[in-house]
DNA sequence: ACAATGACGCAGC
DNA sequence: GGCTGCGCCATTG
């Protein structure tokens, strides 16, 4: 299966809407859930972007790093705090490493479904 | 066409 | 767990 870009981006949007509430999943995750396993650069991207006010909502903040960090987005911008606060407004523990790192559990928040398991949420 | 970039991932140390 | 290097690929300069 091959997705254009914008196509692409749907697609991913359409896969953040299945997480559920006070889980996490990874860009690379999605990406692969999307049929594009090497694009998980292309999931941040896709997010990005996001539209002015979707809806149904799109919950970007339950997206994060595989290694079950919040990416930094640089030193200048909020939106890795940002993302903290709605992840806490969830339930979610979110501690911070010395070196500022935002880390959280993937054992307890973690939410890796197969590609069968949301196709089948999809309504497939 | 070429070089640099980025909300990433993985293997090695 | 943290740091480094390499692979990945659409987008941007």
């Amino acid at each position: 299966m091959s997705l254009d870009s914008a196509e692409f981006h749907v697609a991913v949007y359409d896969l953040v809407r299945l997480i559920p509430v006070a889980k996490v999943t990874s860009y690379g995750h999605i990406a692969k859930l999307a049929g594009m396993p090497n694009h998980s650069r292309h999931v941040g991207q896709a997010l990005k972007f996001l539209p002015p006010n979707p809806n149904p909502p799109i919950p970007w903040h339950r997206v994060i790093g595989a290694s079950g960090t919040i990416s930094s987005r640089g030193p200048g911008t909020d939106g890795a705090q940002r993302q903290r606060d709605a992840l806490e407004a969830e339930g979610v523990e979110v501690t911070a490493g010395r070196t500022g790192e935002l880390r959280i559990d993937l054992g307890r928040y973690g939410w890796f479904p197969s590609v069968d398991e949301v196709r089948a949420l999809q309504g497939g």
